[in-house]
DNA sequence: TCTAGTCGCTAGAACGTTCCAGTCATGCCG
DNA sequence: CGGCATGACTGGAACGTTCTAGCGACTAGA
């Protein structure tokens, strides 16, 4: 009673064995294996059992290679990136139920986009969600030439032949956070931003707007920050140090909001009582009870599950769909108010 | 001068399009994108040349299931941990230098161990890498049976047919930071463990070892924790509301010790002053300026050399070399000393 | 001049699967 | 009983590579 594989040579047994163990031909096999219709009831039966008995696990290369549908859908993403490690999850979800298999390419300090492409490219993927991409658009546009493309997070001009966009209304979350703030009273509201990532412009204008709606253009200011609980923290160096201490301080992510906390709490500023804060995604980070940040939302599994929509549908509709109705889905986020921000002193 | 692939239908361009159009066999083609010898220059150069025009990409699905070698390593990981993307970002770089392709596998609350596997599995991975596997020791066993299976982090029961091994010395690490802080002129140090996490019961059994040494039995003291924010927060808490404060903390890692040290910050439980804090992982966490966490460091890149060497080893030397030597590689860990730390009031 | 060795290249058979076109019963309708 | 779907099953050709022979043409040593 052995759960070794039970083929004589020590090669993993293929639709041969266990065709040649019930009796019948590959063909069956390979019907009864992919659960399609042409087989009868007991012989499926018999060559289920058979391949059970030999540990049958059929080669997903040598079906790929056959099949023209290879039914695969390449995902880039950033390793270190928590909100992408959230999208990631959505995406695995979402393909699961389109009946698409996942592939994954991480891209790290050592393994470029370019590379992580590449091998997407070679796998044979139908198609290519990238994770707030930030290869130049002239090489994301080169690439949608070759494949159903959907950037997710970062935002393209859009183009008839481009990749298709899904992402976050940023602006419109921004304006949420500044809403939020001023209504409570608030008028010193800073932005920390996030330089060049993705998004960043997006949130700046929706801060800049907000502000000037609510007659409080005098009261602008935006530091340079950062995606990062570093950018952050310096950001909250220089209010804590120099210049004047505003009330509230609109972060541009969670991270960033994180490392802007620690270095008030750290100066004896108190949050939310000196000084409100938000931030932006609703990470993981930001539900952690002890932290309770307040923040604007991204609906990750809904970015997700219409990045994959998009993906299949080009690759079904074929060349034909790429052409039609908006190349961009945008997202409208949603304020989580926790326990960061209240009314001014 | 179109960028789009110069076929006629729309297929992608094989290896017979690239041999029809620089006139040779797709045999020569072959050994031309493989880089291997038995091509002439100036040959090789048109080849090239030809390939260039067309577009052409090898098909690496095609290609492994030709060939017996996949050269292809399988990692399962747990996509929310951070010390796993910073395994993975190790396990690129090795598998790249030692000439092996890598394909991920993420662990998901949707996505469990077992079906990561399977994926890994029909992909016909040459060996399994598993980062953190919480799955039972037997299946772990049968797996190993089938192909050579690396654990990394996961202490196992040695066995000449189980999973072979890769982990820090746990124990090692908890004994350095109770060293240090009783260096200082601690007594009083509390464990915040890890519960069932791997690494949990080494850390445990460091940090009581270690405490007896000192003649410190008496002080002993563990609280029970986890591997998340959360669980260090509810520990520091327990231990600012109730009972008496220790003088210094070992938390079970990075993630734990943030969540005490958020707790005790907003308690207004000084850090060092108070209360000296020390994590364990060293992870991009413990090393944010603002943070400065004083920890055990593991051996990141070494960790994952090593796996993937075993790895490696494993699936070139066939299955004699799995009986030879040991089957466990405990890389040592190193104390950081950072800001977290200081003698005791 | 004969061998033997190397070099550049090609033909054709794998690899493990799916797809297509059938074959052979069987059942049902008129 | 003829005709003709319908369903179960099979043979064989793909899919895009790599691998094993082996071929012809040189070179070089004896």
């Amino acid at each position: 009673m052995s759960l070794t594989p039970a083929v004589p040579d020590g090669k993993r047994p293929t639709l041969a064995d266990v065709a040649a163990r019930a009796g019948v031909s590959t063909a069956l096999v390979s019907i009864v294996m992919r659960d399609a219709k042409g087989a009868g009831a007991a012989t499926r039966e018999r060559v289920l059992q058979a391949a059970r008995e030999i540990g049958y696990r059929p080669d997903a290369r040598a079906r790929l290679l056959r099949s023209r549908r290879s039914r695969l859908i390449g995902v880039q993403f950033g390793l270190q990136h928590p909100f992408h490690a959230d999208l990631v999850e959505g995406v695995y979800a979402a393909a699961e139920a389109a009946g698409y298999q996942i592939a994954l390419s991480a891209v790290t300090a050592g393994r470029s986009e370019q590379r992580a492409v590449e091998t997407l490219l070679a796998d044979r993927c139908e198609a290519l969600i990238l994770l707030g991409p930030q290869a130049p658009a002239a090489r994301l546009a080169e690439l949608a030439g070759q494949l159903p493309v959907v950037s997710v997070a970062r935002r393209l001009r859009p183009s008839g032949s481009g990749p298709e966009v899904v992402r976050t209304a940023d602006d419109e979350g921004a304006r949420q956070a500044v809403d939020h703030l001023v209504g409570l009273g608030h008028r010193d509201v800073v932005h920390v931003d996030g330089g060049r990532a993705p998004g960043a412009a997006g949130r700046r204008r929706g801060y800049r707007t907000a502000m000037n709606r609510h007659g409080l253009g005098a009261h602008l200011r935006v530091m340079p920050g950062g995606p990062t609980e570093e950018a952050g923290a310096a950001a909250a160096r220089a209010l804590v140090t120099a210049g004047p201490r505003p009330t509230a301080v609109l972060a541009f992510n969670d991270r960033c909001a994180s490392g802007v906390l620690d270095v008030f709490l750290r100066a004896g500023v108190a949050v939310p009582g000196d000084v409100s804060v938000v931030g932006f995604d609703d990470s993981r980070l930001a539900r952690l009870a002890h932290i309770g940040l307040t923040t604007v939302g991204q609906d990750v599994a809904r970015l997700a599950r219409l990045a994959v929509g998009r993906a299949v549908a080009r690759v079904e509709g074929g060349a034909a769909s790429g052409g039609t109705g908006a190349v961009e889905d945008v997202v409208p986020p949603r304020l989580v108010v926790r326990g960061t921000t209240a009314p001014p002193r």
